[in-house]
DNA sequence: GTCCCTGCAAACTCTTTGCATAAAA
DNA sequence: TTTTATGCAAAGAGTTTGCAGGGAC
């Protein structure tokens, strides 16, 4: 069995997860480094990446999947879902969706057991429409 | 308006995509690569991929984004979903889903114009379940 | 004092790209 | 003959990791 670490706090931690809750936009690694350096001038790249992973597999933060290429980042662990501006690229949440989509983490799959489902909506977001 | 470039038949192309037709499973680029190899000693993995790229772009095949970090492929285009295991990675079809979840397309979200979902599920397969 | 966490830099993986040559039309 | 596609190798982006020193407890 795995022994589990215990987990100290550091001050890089709590100004990481600090950022990430503050921001809506989905950062990736490199767009929340450069907002915690304003605060940690000296933190590294590396710092960031560790405690992302930390936080997420803790469960604290969410690591989305959304555009491929770059993880981004979601402070907010409340069950909602993503849809990305396939022209600029922005990531909103979505929070209202039927019912049937909702309960859809209990959907049957034969020959497996189910433990969940990411959903990511693609289309092109109001500014984009208004900037043609 | 962008000029389309009149795409060549290519030996390379074909045996690509009829080796991506064949696998069940999935590939990576570099698993791809392998197989193709067999047949193709001479061919490089930047042709893998400038292959994938096109024709995923035709809409010949479907490039999935399952897994965060790796890109995977599947030559058919049929519509459906996959579910990946997290424990051993591998990816399988779902076919099978409640309309409710198969007209998710039409799904209406305030400030966007839907184009599309992607939907994967994560599990635990058979195979793992037995050797647990 | 112990052991986790950090900063730094190097390494790694996956993917893309520039260039000269080969192949398709 | 013209233009696209290939093989090769180098470069690029994003992420992970080894290590010595610093910090939490």
């Amino acid at each position: 069995m795995l022994e589990q670490k215990v987990n100290r706090n550091s001050h890089q931690r709590e100004v990481i997860l600090e950022e990430l809750r503050k921001v809506k936009l989905h950062p990736t690694a490199t767009t929340l480094y450069k907002l915690v350096c304003k605060r940690l001038p000296k933190i590294s790249l590396g710092t960031i990446y560790r405690n992302l992973d930390l936080l997420s597999k803790r469960g604290v933060i969410q690591k989305l999947e959304v555009n491929g290429s770059t993880a981004r980042y979601d402070g907010n662990t409340d069950r909602h879902y993503h849809i990305c501006c396939t022209n600029c690229g922005r990531i909103d949440d979505i929070y209202h969706l039927s019912k049937e989509l909702i309960n859809i983490d209990s959907t049957k799959i034969e020959g497996y057991v189910v433990e969940g489902c990411h959903m990511n909506f693609y289309g092109i977001c109001s500014d984009c429409r208004e900037n043609q």
